[in-house]
DNA sequence: TAATATAGTTTCGATTCGAAACTATTTAAT
DNA sequence: ATTAAATAGTTTCGAATCGAAACTATATTA
């Protein structure tokens, strides 16, 4: 009954526009990746910052202690190292992240987001259009919207073969110790609350079942 | 209770990453975008051409005759006419798209997708990533997320003050003539139910209203 | 008839990008 | 222990995108 009621509200509210489709799926992605990109271009062009270097910037600051690498960040933009490369060094030149060796293994750069890299992405993120979109939804609709994109993204990175970033919440190495402590079965590790939000390479989904990188 | 049971099963299905907000949703759109830029990229490098001049041949595809205009597609991809206009040479040179000057105003050129570029488009799109997603969710899950991107589609061209093309079926100026006979009010002409399903420059949702480009 | 607006092109310089060659460090194999 | 292979990152180069601005041509308005 309530299926037949939606299905009905769904006829009046797009009017003989019925039919969906993967096509109509991938013309709306199509067209939202554009805007974003002009969206991007324009809020970069105000804080002098070209899009790419925003999302690297963005990705730094939410990566945890396995992932703030030159070769995390290769991955999650889905670019060359090579590129990725520059695109840190400018980043870096401007004094919005900061090159660190790891203590660990001489071959591996650890990124970090000053104070500066900082501000500028508390202006940055969300976007104005992103921020008015969740704020004209109801919460049913902002779950749909938000469950539907979630698993739109973990069919694309299967399809692409890509790592797939995420947060311990839904990760199959992540256990709950207590009240706000984790633990990480995988670099057996202990986690605070503060961490398990960051967003992880290592990342499995439940299901999921692949070689890690790291041991 | 259906809304309790609903959000019972989001719990578990999300474990106790349960909250939402506009970030999540930023950083899932910027992912994907990423994503679906670095699969245009290897798309477009099978095919031999570059993520923009697929876009862009994808819009003169569908776009109607109101909006096959190099102006069209310049206000589609957010970029500026000069730029497009590079790209829709090399379009055009490539076999893929003819130029043709417009009957009746000297100034404007219309656009239309070759064979050549037809059968390169059926190739192209949907992505396999898309399609793949499309064909694992239920139609709840599939209406909720065309549904979900719409929206934002719609208050993106909104926040940045962009022109909202769609097809008729959700335009104001559309009226229903007959069983597949359709009329637009804007342009005081008759639609076959074929030319109602294309992409037009000068739609308008059934809300809103601004002044139009076209007489 | 002149001024202005619109559609589109061309040119230029800055930036992005991938490919490939390169260095340095770590891990695996013999 | 020594060598080979793998990994992390940088540098260099050429191809392509992009916006800004100057430009041509046509249409509209004053």
């Amino acid at each position: 009954m309530l299926a037949l009621i939606k299905i009905f509200v769904k006829l009046i509210s797009n009017r003989y526009n019925i039919f969906m489709n993967p096509e109509l799926l991938h013309e709306y992605i199509e067209r939202i990746s554009c805007l974003l990109d002009s969206e991007a271009r324009m809020v970069g062009a105000d804080l002098n910052l070209q899009p790419v270097q925003l999302n690297a910037l963005n990705y730094i600051n939410r990566s945890n202690r396995y992932s703030n690498t030159p070769q995390g960040v290769t991955e999650y933009l889905g670019l060359t190292k090579g590129t990725v490369s520059q695109t840190l060094s400018i980043l870096e030149s401007n004094g919005l992240i900061k090159k660190s060796p790891d203590k660990k293994d001489g071959r591996v750069v650890r990124l970090n987001v000053t104070a500066a890299g900082n501000k500028l992405l508390r202006k940055a993120i969300p976007s104005p259009s992103i921020r008015n979109t969740w704020e004209g939804l109801n919460e049913q609709d902002q779950s749909a919207l938000v469950d539907g994109l979630k698993q739109l993204l973990l069919e694309m990175q299967k399809t692409n073969g890509m790592q797939a970033f995420g947060i311990c919440g839904t990760c199959r190495f992540n256990s709950k110790r207590g009240e706000k402590k984790f633990f990480c079965e995988l670099t057996q590790e202990n986690l605070t609350l503060k961490d398990t939000e960051l967003l992880c390479r290592e990342h499995q989904s439940i299901e999921q079942e692949t070689t890690p990188n790291v041991v």
